[in-house]
DNA sequence: AGCCTTTCATTAGGACACGAATGAAAAAAG
DNA sequence: CTTTTTTCATTCGTGTCCTAATGAAAGGCT
């Protein structure tokens, strides 16, 4: 049940195996810190919201931008979620198949497909984002107002390396 | 190419939808760009690191925790790198078919699996984290030292909010 | 008009993710 | 010592996730 390695004994392991190794444990820490609070914050509203609901994480991203926009193009959706395409065939024929979302083809160009809320689709989020919302500030709670704010800012800045990056490149 | 909708656009949808909701946006702030920064951190790590040696984001997680422990229990594994046992057995087998990693029976406890790496997955891992760690260092580099210690704590303690939740119930 | 290139969504194939069911082994209870 | 109960890792079924391949449709070009 508990941890079978304490925390100062990983801290010893880790630093004699990258002893001469140049490595910013800094960063490092920043960076591990972030995945480990993810994944968490992930599995618990996992976990305590949506199972519930019978909805998967990205499920539910794919439902709130499309509950934002009303009618949107699925291209529009994999970029704001951030999967990939093939990725959000998937997960739409799932929520098509509950009935939470209906697929259009367009009208001006007939390779684009539109796809809009039913109205169990917005009537669950209507349920599921209150929710949702709880949860986020009983993860938040620990931290001062102002330190929610210089959080948010610290990630998003990390957010736009880790694109810029890449977007080096061409 | 560039996103559909801009940032101002997407605000007041969004509140005009979250009207009268009671909704904490501050909080819903912080949770999102913690998913935004973890998602586009681990796609550049991905690309930019991983992919080049064939290992998965998991994989890699794994193998560092079984380079850090030199034999580790599967289910210690599990547990370390947050993921379920059912999720290990099949990323473990995926290493050990790669030569990675090598598993053999407890001789005390015959239920138990012991995890250890092959000279290949030392190798690679000497190869592989410092190249991971200066993309690390390269995620962080806009936040000041000190935001970065204080990002680092307040990501450690929305880790500790969403697991002492998770256990309340019992 | 007819090709050529680009831009779409989807499918195919492989890996990862979970909970539930399985079967082996150890521990507890009698 | 035998019967439960618990504790393991694995397999199964389903869904998510990626890249690459596919096929349809639109836009550019001559």
């Amino acid at each position: 049940m508990t941890a079978a390695h304490t925390l100062e004994e990983t801290e010893r392991q880790v630093s004699t195996l990258l002893k001469g190794m140049n490595i910013d444990f800094k960063a490092m820490g920043v960076v591990s810190n972030l995945f480990r609070a993810a994944n968490s914050a992930r599995n618990h509203l996992e976990r305590e919201v949506l199972s519930k609901h019978g909805l998967s994480w990205t499920g539910f991203v794919v439902l709130w931008v499309v509950w934002v926009w009303e009618s949107i193009e699925t291209r529009e959706i994999a970029e704001e979620v951030g999967t990939s395409k093939a990725t959000l065939s998937g997960v739409l024929k799932t929520l098509e198949r509950d009935g939470l979302v209906i697929k259009k083809q367009s009208k001006t160009d007939r390779r684009l497909v539109l796809v809009s809320m039913t109205k169990d689709g917005k009537k669950m989020m209507k349920k599921i984002f209150p929710e949702f919302n709880q949860h986020e500030v009983l993860l938040t709670s620990s931290l001062k107002l102002s330190t929610q704010e210089a959080t948010a800012d610290a990630l998003r800045s990390i957010t736009l390396n880790s694109q810029k990056v890449r977007t080096k490149k061409f």
